[in-house]
DNA sequence: GATATATTCCCCCTCTGCGGGTGATTTGCA
DNA sequence: TGCAAATCACCCGCAGAGGGGGAATATATC
């Protein structure tokens, strides 16, 4: 019987009993259907094209390429396909590299079975799932720290050496004068406790000022 | 009775329907005890420091301050509480300004009765709940454009010329050459069509190439 | 093995920008 | 009525930015 408006899922997953653990789950949930499950990046390239999954379940942690840098590589050869993260790890740079790398939801492995199921569903359907613990970390790399030391005035103007902008320019486009720009870096540079631009903008972002 | 182990909920929002209509339902949820309902920032901030809530719902279209000026005024005055937004509005600005002010959340209101009660207490967790759509819109802001113009190189540069780095410094910490520094820097500003600094780093962002 | 592409380095040129010192005025909020 | 924030001023020396051209190695990819 040809299923044709089931969602299409692969699994690359190393962990024999995990992968089949997940295929058998998805397997049997109506609506769905596994169309590939591969032990390595290197197994799937072969026939996941063919395959032509609409969600991947990836793992990050596997051998040879892992799927941090496998993720790049499907996007290319399936760009319409969405590739669900899946790991024990939460380590925030291997995060920030998935979702960077286009990944459309990251869920830590402690998942409960359905959630995961629900998770495809929701990726289907435009959003973005993610573990709890996940989205508070993506939530929290936005938020500035309250406490900075800087005045608005000198935040803005830190905001614009940050892109780049030459004193000159910013003067302009903030309708003041050169000195004043000039004046607003020097007591930067003092709060800060820095000697460059370069210095300025690194403590600033360190510690979310900017 | 006293039920110092519920989770104590304050809710902002102007419509008053609404507004009666969350603090029945959470108020009648085993677990949650709604302390304080407020029409406006203004009436809120009155009363809500002595009304202590572990979590606030907070609507983004208050009349007088809006949620989004609220928020950060909130945040001062009760540092430890949790802020979920709640809100019909889906706009990128609303939502980063919102995250970047220290939300914990971003509910539409949309979002099931059910599940807004869930989100409190993923809030309380660690959590980070946002509706599906919000989580995409989040995921994306980190997401690359695979098809850049520019190579890893080139892209690795500007990346550095981007923390405010001088060419000198860029070619010590990469080891390679000032020359070969600034002869990448000549080939990005032709692929990008820019003639300085400001302007590769704007157009390498506004396309997401950095 | 041939052909691109990426990466590396070299020379020339002008001129603007950057970092630092010191001090003064006006504006707004408590 | 203060104090912090924001504004503008003039001094100095040095490094850096942007643009012209050319050319030698890797490193893939076919």
């Amino acid at each position: 019987m040809k299923r044709d408006l089931d969602i299409h899922v692969a699994i690359i997953e190393d962990d024999e009993t995990i992968r089949e653990g997940y295929a058998f789950l998805i397997g049997n949930t109506e609506g769905y259907k596994v169309v590939g499950t591969y032990p390595s990046y290197e197994d799937a390239a072969k026939r996941i094209v063919k395959d032509n999954p609409d969600v991947i379940l990836l793992d990050v942690e596997l051998p040879g390429i892992s799927g941090i840098d496998a993720l790049p590589k499907l996007k290319k050869i399936l760009p319409d396909t969405h590739i669900l993260i899946l790991t024990v790890y939460e380590q925030e740079m291997l995060i920030f590299r998935a979702l960077g790398s286009g990944a459309a939801g990251y869920l830590t492995k402690n998942t409960p079975a359905d959630k995961i199921v629900a998770a495809i569903h929701e990726v289907m359907e435009g959003g973005g799932p993610m573990s709890a613990h996940i989205a508070r970390m993506v939530i929290s790399s936005f938020k500035r720290n309250e406490s900075t030391p800087l005045t608005r005035r000198e935040t803005e103007i830190l905001e614009q050496i940050a892109t780049g902008k030459s004193r000159k320019r910013i003067a302009e486009e903030l309708f003041i004068d050169l000195e004043t720009v000039k004046s607003h870096i020097k007591n930067i540079y003092h709060k800060l406790n820095v000697h460059s631009k370069a210095d300025a903008i690194k403590a600033a972002k360190d510690n979310k000022f900017i």
